[in-house]
DNA sequence: CTGAAAGCGCTTACAG
DNA sequence: CTGAAAGCGCTTACAG
């Protein structure tokens, strides 16, 4: 393993000092060095190669250029495109993101702040109540898809009250009148999308439609979809608040003989997997804005580290409606009861 | 942001110079210091809540306890127990990871290596050929899920030949005899998974299998699925080469009114997502043995942190069969026939 | 047994 | 216009 080059090998190559390097190098020579000696550095250092050692400079500025990354994760499941978004915008902005599972492996996070983490960026895979520690508030942060309960940090989560809103409209829209909704089991998330859904539904002038929390795996959703579907009263539509479920809701669907979506319509919410939208036919999704989360959050934490602390808020996010292929006007079963 | 307590800070309140915090504290005090002023150091630096500054730590011993990991993605899934094993094992030998996407952001290296990290990991969600970029190769690196063409670091890969061998025996074994792979396109896992398949078939003295690429989406597998099971001699049973083929392969078996298993056997190789042994029925899997493969990663990696560089090794990580509920003997279609 | 000094690599006032 | 010095926080020889 080689020596790194360092500012002094620059210098000796160039015929200047130490100084005169890290002068011309940050851009601060105009007015102090020579055009001549300018030129000769760059053209050292462009030859050596030569970039800072950033462990020096941290030391140095007491900034590194680094961003913690708290990753508060109850199940297994990583939000790809929230985590791309954040990576992103971060290498954008010049950062490096140190990553830690602050749930599996809390004292990492002191390990985080003995290496000068300029900032934390707390993520949660949905939507989730974060009692933020100490040590952690200390230093700039922001919480993504998940709440600060004594409001230290800003966070920014989707808006899942309408996301459950939406998803139920575009059924109602649609034509269904027996909706149900197939729903986790705990979680903010899915209290929220519930929530939101019955509330469509009654705004609609119809009764609360049917609520089954079911729980989170494909299986669950299976074993709901079943149980609603084969009741004496079976919905012709149903909002499903994971993705994992809808895949279930679906699966049972196919092993009932109903045909989405002229048997049955599914629209399902959005958890960052990629997976209900891939579907045959594909879902219709109430979008989580994960990219659009991510990079937020980052635009707001590199603001805070450039220009000092700022005022606490909560933004939300409107989750959009994606078209699929899985929802029709209903059967007209009213009819054939006439 | 209150300043951080420095080493001078314990120093002060014991009553001793900087040099005896530091001895105490790595524990080469005796017979240098007494152990009153042991004692003092100690209780000062707990109530203090000192731990020592990461980064002055690196820039004094050149090692940063960081571990760059590559992530080496050509598409967007991520392999939740295999980043769950190498963060678990990174953590318990005292390292941090600092992860970037070296496909997408390749720059992003250099910076790493400007942050002195102590050694990589080059990571691929599914079996790829990476050629190891020199400035990497000058630092101990280890490659999960792929393989240096030049052999300058050592490799862990799961043995996919024997994993595809291993899902068209079980197969086999359950009394199977018209066999169909349904594959990805492209990417070695896909190409030796078929290999091995193929090889299994003809070695129980059958016909080369049927073999179907059809791509990596969910919409894939369904599409090819359908087109096997819908040819004039359509398969008893099906081996996917990925997980979300399966998935769709299971989606059109429903659609086509066939029962798995009892029409139709399927197994699946895993990649990771966790999704195909959920569905309803679970799916046989072959599984990928992340959890094993990441941990080992990092004992080989860290052990050359520790005592230098050692032999590049290609390890080869065998698959096991993981039961599910889709495979069951064919029916006896010959019979029907005679 | 203990303290002062050197040095990791950098930048930024500060003399000349 | 340029170089020498200080200092970020730490540990490790090295004097006393």
């Amino acid at each position: 393993m080689t020596r790194r080059t360092t500012a002094q090998d620059v210098a000796d190559l160039a015929g200047v000092s130490r100084s005169a390097v890290s002068l011309v190098l940050n851009g601060r020579a105009d007015g102090n060095i020579s055009r001549a000696k300018q030129e000769a550095v760059r053209s050292a250092a462009e030859q050596l190669r030569y970039t800072p050692d950033a462990v020096a400079l941290s030391l140095r500025s007491q900034r590194s250029k680094t961003i913690g990354v708290l990753f508060w994760s109850n199940h297994s499941h990583i939000p790809v495109a929230l985590l791309g978004a954040i990576h992103r915008s971060a290498s954008a902005a010049g950062y490096l993101l140190l990553t830690v599972d602050a749930l599996e492996r809390p004292w990492q996070v002191g390990a985080l702040l003995d290496r000068r983490v300029d900032g934390f960026v707390v993520v949660a895979p949905e939507l989730l109540d974060v009692p933020l520690p100490e040590s952690v508030a200390a230093v700039p942060t922001v919480m993504v898809n998940c709440l600060d309960p004594s409001l230290t940090a800003s966070s920014l989560v989707p808006d899942e009250l309408g996301a459950g809103a939406s998803a139920a409209q575009h059924l109602l829209d649609a034509g269904h009148r027996e909706l149900a909704v197939l729903a986790g089991t705990g979680g903010l998330a899915s209290e929220r999308r519930v929530e939101g859904a019955s509330g469509a539904v009654q705004a609609a002038g119809l009764p609360e439609p049917l609520v089954l929390r079911a729980g989170h795996a494909v299986a669950d959703g299976y074993g709901g979809a079943r149980r609603l579907l084969t009741s004496a009263r079976s919905p012709s539509a149903i909002v499903c608040t994971h993705e994992r479920l809808a895949l279930g809701a679906h699966l049972a669907a196919a092993d009932l003989g109903l045909r989405i979506p002229a048997d049955l319509s599914l629209v399902s919410l959005d958890d960052g997997e990629n997976l209900a939208g891939q579907l045959v036919p594909p879902l219709d999704l109430v979008e989580r804005p994960d990219a659009v989360i991510g990079a937020h959050a980052l635009e707001l934490l590199v603001d805070q580290l450039r220009h000092g602390r700022s005022v606490v808020r909560r933004l939300t996010f409107v989750c959009p409606v994606r078209p699929g292929a899985s929802v029709a006007p209903p059967r007209l079963r009213a009819l054939d009861a006439s």
